[in-house]
DNA sequence: TCCGTATTGAACT
DNA sequence: AGTTCAATACGGA
């Protein structure tokens, strides 16, 4: 496996910001440059447990390769895993090696999210789909809240679900993304 | 308990 | 072909 480019930055979250930004104490964060902008990943004792996509405003609080170094040696493993696999997936191609993911929600929602991870790449499912999948065909919209409430975007592939008419339906945030990573991997949608 | 949701399919214009 | 509408399961307040 490559080692971290060199473009990559690492920021240690201060205790006092507990609560800022969605970010837990105690958690690492560290930022993957990638030719669809900078995504930060955030890293808990367990494994990855959250992925941003590129946001404005965030470069203040980024630090340089120094801090990097600090960063416990399990962590920057799991991140040069996440950081292959995140761009293997903006590639368009299946990620090869996974970080382990810290995955923090209900049953109910690590269900869904399971669900997900095994749509391949350049593949759709529907909502009916994935509630099917999980064993309860009718929670159709319970599965579309499952989804915006998933904290690893791209390596949890939301993106590859589609309204049941093939339609785009939502997306948290920009739904350019979703645009975006569906025809980095080929897949056309009405 | 009530409300909102990244749905769905059927019944209507 | 577009619009409305009710059923539905779950999570958050």
């Amino acid at each position: 496996m490559k080692s971290a480019p060199p473009s990559a930055f690492a920021k240690l979250r201060c205790d006092k910001h507990v609560g800022c930004c969605g970010f837990k104490r105690g958690s690492i964060e560290l930022s993957i440059a990638t030719n669809a902008g900078q995504f930060v990943a955030r890293y808990s004792a367990k494994g990855l447990a959250g992925l941003n996509f590129p946001a404005n405003g965030g470069a203040d609080l980024l630090v340089g390769q120094d801090v990097q170094q600090r960063v416990p040696t399990t962590i920057r493993c799991w991140h040069q895993a996440t950081a292959a696999a995140l761009k293997q997936v903006l590639a368009g191609r299946p990620a090869k090696n996974f970080p382990p993911l810290d995955l923090a929600g209900t049953e109910f929602q690590k269900s869904v999210w399971n669900a997900l991870r095994k749509i391949s790449t350049g593949k759709t499912k529907s909502y009916g789909e994935i509630a099917q999948a999980i064993g309860r065909p009718r929670a159709v919209r319970a599965v579309g809240g499952a989804c915006g409430a998933n904290p690893i975007p791209v390596l949890v592939p939301c993106h590859r679900v589609l309204a049941a008419n093939k339609k785009l339906g939502g997306f948290s945030g920009e739904l350019n993304w979703k645009r975006d990573l569906l025809a980095r991997e080929g897949v056309m949608f009405w």
